[in-house]
DNA sequence: TAACTATATTACTATATAGTTATATATGAA
DNA sequence: TTCATATATAACTATATAGTAATATAGTTA
């Protein structure tokens, strides 16, 4: 699949999914969930927010279709919406290690 | 490279180039620019918004050092920064697409 | 010089959203 | 029921930005 054949609508889905990873926080928390299930107490202890933006963000990113949740209890966990999802970051990471490998010569 | 191993810094620099991808009119002047150079008029044209909104988009894409340009007379130039950028936006395409299967077992 | 073309910038409106504080809701325990 | 914990939501401020219209700048041509 290369960019060129994407029709308008394919290109604001993608849209949508990049402005969801968009932001550092969301990362930390795509970062947090890509080894384990988390709830959301354990998440904003790695995040390094308020538990209340955590919460908006967990929103952001379930609307997106990146992760998913079930409830135990009184306790949410939240984990990545299926291996698809790592894929994706591991092909952003991969992006990312290009670029800067191919603009400052670091091995990474 | 996988998402773990990435410390804040570079969260923050994935979360810029993000940004810069997660517009579509941004995507549609990506996705003219993946074949051929293409001065600012042309991209007008391809993009269907008006020109001072395209030479915003260029300026956020630009900054994001995903596009580069050059001036030839009156006319400015652009183009995709490198070929890595290239491979950053089919990386992405791909993650997609593998979403859209796996989700709607859809082949696109 | 003036007129024309190509592009960038400014000023504006409308909308979105990151972060915070306070509050609400849901669950479980006493 | 009351109290405590876990999570979500509302209200707010501050900031960013998409789009548009008008203007400015740079280069070309006459």
């Amino acid at each position: 699949m290369t960019i060129e054949k994407l029709n308008e609508s394919e290109l604001s889905e993608i849209a949508i999914m990049l402005k969801a990873l968009s932001d550092p926080t969301r990362l930390k928390i795509m970062q947090a969930l890509h080894e384990e299930e988390l709830c959301v107490s354990d998440i904003v202890k790695s995040a390094g927010t308020g538990q209340a933006n955590i919460s908006k963000h967990l929103q952001i990113l379930s609307r997106a279709n990146l992760i998913k949740s079930r409830r135990e209890g009184s306790t949410v966990f939240y984990s990545l919406f299926g291996s698809f999802v790592e894929q994706l970051c591991e092909s952003i990471c991969k992006g990312y290690t290009n670029i800067i490998t191919k603009k400052f010569g670091k091995i990474k």
